[in-house]
DNA sequence: GCGATCAGAT
DNA sequence: CACATCTGATCGC
């Protein structure tokens, strides 16, 4: 669960996903996707009133945030303050007051969370930074995502907010979403084939991110799932279709208070029977985080736990290592874990941290000095001592050379309101405590850089940039998965990123259920669920400044030539061709002059992402 | 009566 | 196996 306090020190005038508190008083909010955890205060009464007298304030969010959001009533009142793209990278133009004046760029990445799900990278004067939200990319995904990169390099990035669900080394490896779902079709699969009378019930949450799971299915076994409610999905053809609120069929994701007593008495949570009175027989399937250690070699991904009963490996965010390879990518200054488990404190979360770091720091001394690159070595230490930081910080390279946090230090400050004993009053002499202290101390100093020695030949974003479809598919589906192959998400790449015999898991760790279970399984991952098929009203805004990412469309054209999509997706990206897409800035912001621009775009590293100019490609 | 918060359960 | 949500109890306004 996410204890990120809302606001990140850089650009401290906006909010992301929290509403509560000082949040209140934000000038822009950010939801980076659609889970309650993260929505804490955006129904609340305070916010609401601020909404009615304030013409500025907005709610930025990914589209398909948005229609999520709007289909639940009690959000419904945002509906006139979501400023949302059609695409995945966009650029904002924010006017941020506080001190002065400030050009903000954001852009939206893929998450690969939940459908909708974005990260948030803001470039100004203050640096560059990147708030993950609940992430789960897989190993190398980071390379794959074009705006992390300008040009060839990846952006300098000062600070991570980072979801840290999983960045503890028990949860070293979690087994690919593509794997995940490998077993599970087999085991519905091989299920439902006996009979008709043989139901699967997913035994879902009720959260969204579920829904790749059951595009999947419904492609790969020609079916539908029930489930509850259609509505939060209308916008969203690709979901739309592969799930029903017609009982009759033998997948269902319904849920109902008491569905874990249903399913006792051989009952689905929506009472669903076979029409002629046979008895249904039921299995449920419970996804649920499984994870392996470093030197583990199981890979069981399904567990059965009685009689018809499984547990299947499922898992929203990204496991230790995934986390490590892509903070190892990216090599921010500073990294601010977002997620304190329970039983945990943020002492301890931090010193883990920095024991990563130090692990990083020695294996990159041993290996350079293998290697013979302790001039590399000195040139990039020189390089972080020498690197310009950012005011009111602690010298970071001074910090960052004796990372300890102790407690005291720690757990006072409350930047992140990390902490469970922050039930402080909201003084204002607290507020300047946290900033004359808290930031430093906060501030996880991260030598992941060390590693950029190593990897500098990998700096560029292979040679496969990140398609659009990889993580836009309704942001979730199938997106990132297999990184070291290319897209898994149209319907004729998939099959090359089908698992080989030698990666194929064991499917079950229960014996007396793994008898019959062989097939080969053809994994389609269904192509691009969004169809993002309205803009809203925001580009009528009065005072909206729209930016356009010029060279998007070409290098779309250039993608879509080397990646043959589907039918279906081609046009798709033809149908976003012909909508504009017009990102308006933050209200308050005034239409910039064209040397403000220069300028704004001299700051990003290549010129390339921010650039006035309708797009006449499908763009990303 | 409403909202915030927490414990507990799933 | 640690995810996110819901329910109910309690407290304060």
């Amino acid at each position: 669960m996410s204890s990120f306090a809302g606001r990140m020190k850089e650009y401290p005038t906006v909010s992301l996903d929290r509403f509560d508190r000082e949040n209140v008083h934000a000038r822009a909010y950010f939801l980076s996707h659609c889970h309650k955890d993260h929505m804490k205060g955006l129904k609340g009464p305070l916010l609401k009133r601020k909404l009615h007298f304030s013409r500025t304030v907005r709610l930025y969010c990914s589209f398909v945030t948005k229609e999520l959001l709007l289909s639940n009533p009690k959000y419904a009142f945002w509906e006139d303050y979501i400023v949302s793209p059609l695409h995945y990278y966009f650029h904002i133009h924010l006017f941020v007051f506080v001190w002065q004046k400030e050009d903000v760029v954001v852009t939206l990445l893929p998450a690969g969370h939940c459908p909708g799900s974005v990260m948030f990278l803001f470039e100004g004067s203050q640096g560059n930074v990147l708030y993950t939200g609940d992430f789960r990319l897989a190993i190398g995904d980071a390379s794959r995502i074009e705006h992390l990169h300008s040009g060839s390099r990846v952006k300098d990035i000062q600070s991570v907010y980072l979801d840290s669900t999983f960045y503890d080394p028990r949860f070293y490896k979690i087994p690919t979403r593509e794997v995940c779902l490998n077993g599970i079709s087999e085991l519905v699969g091989n299920w439902i084939s006996q009979s008709s009378y043989h139901v699967v019930w997913l035994n879902c949450k009720a959260a969204y991110g579920y829904e790749y799971l059951f595009t999947n299915l419904g492609e790969q076994f020609n079916t539908q799932i029930h489930v509850k409610s259609l509505a939060m999905f209308k916008k969203m053809p690709e979901i739309l279709s592969y799930v029903t609120t017609d009982r009759k069929t033998q997948i269902h994701a319904c849920r109902h208070p008491k569905d874990e007593e249903f399913f006792q008495g051989n009952r689905l949570p929506c009472g669903c029977t076979a029409p002629d009175g046979t008895p249904l027989r039921i299995i449920s399937i419970k996804p649920s985080t499984m994870w392996f250690g470093e030197r583990s070699k199981k890979t069981n991904v399904i567990i059965k736990t009685g009689a018809s009963s499984f547990r299947a490996c499922f898992s929203f965010h990204s496991s230790y290592s995934e986390i490590k390879d892509f903070l190892s990518y990216l090599k921010p200054a500073n990294v601010y874990p977002s997620v304190i488990p329970i039983g945990q404190t943020l002492t301890e979360k931090l010193i883990m941290v920095d024991t990563f770091i130090k692990l990083i720091l020695k294996y990159n001394l041993m290996f350079l000095i293998m290697f013979s690159k302790q001039i590399l070595f000195f040139f990039f230490l020189w390089n972080i001592v020498k690197s310009p930081q950012k005011t009111a910080l602690p010298d970071p390279a001074e910090e960052s050379l004796q990372p300890t946090v102790t407690e005291s230090q720690t757990v006072s400050h409350n930047y992140l309101d990390c902490t469970e004993s922050n039930d402080e009053e909201e003084g204002e002499e607290e507020e300047e405590e946290e900033e004359e202290e808290g930031q430093g101390d906060m501030n996880v100093k991260n030598e992941v850089i060390m590693e950029a020695v190593e990897k500098s030949e990998n700096k560029c974003p292979s040679s496969n940039p990140p398609k659009w479809q990889d993580f836009f598919t309704t942001e979730m589906l199938s997106d990132s998965q297999n990184s070291q192959s290319q897209s898994c998400c149209s319907a004729q790449s998939t099959s090359p990123s089908r698992m080989t015999g030698s990666q194929t898991p064991e499917l079950f760790s229960d014996e007396e259920e793994s008898t019959d279970i062989n097939e080969n399984f053809s994994l389609t991952l269904s192509a691009s669920l969004s169809n993002h098929s309205s803009q809203n009203q925001d580009s009528s805004l009065p005072d909206t400044l729209i930016l356009h990412p010029e060279q998007r469309g070409q290098e779309k054209e250039d993608m879509k030539e080397e990646n043959d999509q589907p039918e279906m997706e081609k046009e798709l990206s033809e149908s976003q061709v012909s909508s504009d897409f017009d990102v308006p800035c933050t209200p308050e912001s005034q239409m910039p002059r064209p040397d403000e621009l220069a300028q704004l775009y001299r700051k990003l590293a290549s010129g390339e992402d921010a650039v006035i100019r309708k797009e006449s490609q499908g763009s990303v």
